[in-house]
DNA sequence: GTCTATCCATACGCTTGCGTATGGATCAAG
DNA sequence: CTTGATCCATACGCAAGCGTATGGATAGAC
């Protein structure tokens, strides 16, 4: 009986084949989806591969697909139903930092952009963030002109703590000294003193929506 | 004669090699550092590769200490004789945002952390980096554990912009509309009205040194 | 002019991964 | 029990890239 990672070698899905080439990228980047290595990692052969799809590029604009298909049902998943756009934000700089793979992954495969099928993938999923974000900080009373401008300015920060916490994780702190470099960035990425909005209460601010764990995953 | 990238064939150094191979970084990553499509770039064989180098790892180490010496060379040559901090922070922002193929090299080389090979020279250029900010912050008057958050959130920043620039150039502006967002940046990453801070006065603000073209290289 | 060191070309073996062809195993239908 | 469909193994040819071995070309030393 092989103890390997699979336990029993009973039929793979195509989507089983799309989640490991999205862990073969967080891992060792776009390169590393090779259908050897991959059959190998499954416990089976290439014989299983070339039955669920066509060659190797199938299998990557599956693994984008569902990796894009994710993004999209976290980015509403996890802070669909909140009305204030300042929580929102909030939430969606916690959801940035929670995920450890999910923030490899953004990394990996945008690395990989000079693939012309890549570019439409990271293009849709970054777009789309960043159009969250300008909603968001237009909820916030933003001239749109200004809205963009915070919007990427944040969308910046997030990925520029993706890249730090992948490249030099000691320079990033943890848990007290975490929640504090947070806060400081939300203070200051969520100005409550912008010229367009007037003096109007934030409900979730009072509750310091901040402070409630924002590592692990 | 051929009208090739290379007009004579004379002898090749060591260091043409590694700058051929760091324009290979940036344009295909890491794995498009392979001898023989480098050399016929060069327009020579292998035999020449295997002449100034052991092996393709040699090669490797030599263009990433070249990126190295290139990136140190820069932080000291464009804002080295600058004693006004929050200069200093501009300036380097500027630079951040000035060579296109210096953005791209890094974020090419940071991509693959997980080679231990690479991982040394990222992790050193980055706190290096990081640390510069970090003095910065502290000059400006901030306490040592505020300025190690500000110095990260402006890193991120930095960082963030350039994969923005490079995923989706697109949602990046350019001339005035970049000197507004970059203002704005810095306007926000470099608080003057810090807890630590007193009325000190920076003559290099009423210079506005952030208008003064950022672009190009 | 010969000699030697430097730099490169050519040719070979080796490995890895892609894609194809074909057969084997399993299972459900009839 | 046979048949067909599904899923996978095995074996092959092919291309690309690494590293080595060896010889050729050029230029300066003497």
């Amino acid at each position: 009986m092989p103890a390997s990672a699979v336990e029993a070698k009973q039929n793979l899905t195509a989507e089983a084949w799309a989640e490991a080439a999205l862990d073969a990228i967080a891992n060792g980047g776009l390169d590393a989806v090779a259908v050897e290595p991959l059959a190998r990692s499954l416990g089976v052969t290439k014989g299983s591969f070339y039955w669920h799809f066509a060659n190797r590029d199938a299998l990557l604009r599956a693994a984008l697909a569902r990796w894009e298909q994710a993004e999209t049902d976290d980015i509403v998943a996890r802070i669909g139903p909140e009305p204030d756009p300042y929580a929102r934000i909030v939430k969606l700089f916690k959801a940035a930092n929670a995920s450890y793979r999910a923030g490899r992954l953004y990394l990996a495969i945008a690395a990989a952009e000079d693939k012309p099928v890549v570019q439409a993938f990271v293009r849709r999923v970054s777009e789309r963030r960043m159009n969250y974000l300008y909603d968001c900080y237009c909820a916030l009373g933003f001239a749109p002109a200004l809205a963009r401008h915070w919007a990427r300015f944040a969308y910046a920060t997030f990925m520029g703590n993706l890249q730090i916490g992948r490249d030099t994780p000691d320079l990033m702190p943890t848990d007290a000294e975490f929640s504090e470099y947070v806060k400081l960035m939300i203070k200051t990425l969520i100005p409550r003193s912008a010229s367009a909005v007037a003096g109007q209460d934030h409900p979730s601010f009072s509750a310091d929506p901040v402070s409630s764990g924002a590592t692990g995953d």
